[in-house]
DNA sequence: CTAACGTCCGTACCCCGCTACGGAGTCAAT
DNA sequence: ATTGACTCCGTAGCGGGGTACGGACGTTAG
């Protein structure tokens, strides 16, 4: 399979399977005499491993460390990644809770008032001590949440990765 | 207060600030003689607003339109944003307790095995089709954890922001 | 008055995860 | 043999959210 089928299959970008493949977290392929890529199926697993464990919360560094744990078979290290990662989760978990609380309560205190009274959607953060501020927002460590990307200028070196 | 007592008690980098004020996040605050900011306790509830609604999910350019909807007192555009935030945030809550119990899942069969067998994470997500790939994990869409940053060379400019 | 520390500003840089581009090479079909 | 789609590679850029630097200046304690 070439690296353009690779990705339609895989769901990603070509210039994403490159990207992967400088960060080490595909292997090398084996590469025919003109020297493109020739990928097994197997490789199309491991695309969706990523893929997988990147919504699981793993960056892709992580994610990497993950495939050498595997590949040295260290459980121990891979059980307590999985584990702390299984912590920040939680913790996540319990904040976007009291996000979705406090951001119900100001669209119904929204919907509540006059029309014409002004509604002080900052106002209602501001005193907002749901208690968990300091986890959800102390210092530089928010979550992000990316958009998605609609890409697509098919052309060379693109392949439609999911139309 | 100066930008610095401002950074400390707001828990957050003085470079922080000044890149606020850049992005209009922040009024421009009163001056002295010698250009130097000069910042009032409302500023610190600010701040505190845009980390509490960083960890509701919102971005930064999300906050300043909540900045101008609010001092327009636009209360419909405000609801609405809030609003599809929810909507957001529920996703988001979905796709983590899936992320929550598939790690779990892995853990304890870890935990299971023997410990001189071979503890193959990898494979556990391979086939694991929890059935909420498509949500958590269509291309492109997953959720980021930023480490908590450590930054501190302290010095010139920096104020040790919550050691 | 001077030293030491804080702040000023612009600009450059960082990390993450891609995405885009250009010019050349490869491959399969006609 | 030629065409046209696909692929190669390196390098540059984006968007989001900051951090770092450096030289000049303000402020304050001694």
């Amino acid at each position: 399979m070439t690296i353009g089928q690779l990705a339609q299959v895989g769901g990603v970008g070509v210039e994403t399977i490159r990207y992967y493949q400088r960060l080490k977290l595909l292997d090398e392929p084996t590469r025919t005499h003109g020297s493109i890529r020739r990928y097994g199926d197997d490789t199309v697993e491991r695309i969706r491993f990523i893929k997988r464990a990147q919504g699981l919360g793993f960056t892709l560094s992580e994610i990497k460390t993950l495939f050498l744990l595997d590949a040295k078979r260290d459980r121990h290290r891979a059980h307590r990644l999985a584990q702390s990662k299984i912590i920040e989760i939680e913790q996540r978990l319990k904040d976007m809770s009291a996000m979705r609380s406090a951001l119900r309560q100001l669209v119904s205190s929204c919907e509540a008032g006059d029309a014409e009274l002004p509604c002080p959607i900052v106002e209602a953060f501001k005193g907002s001590h749901t208690g968990n501020e300091q986890n959800a927002t102390a210092r530089n460590c928010g979550v992000r949440f990316r958009k998605p990307r609609v890409p697509d200028r098919p052309g060379k070196d693109r392949v439609s990765p999911k139309s």
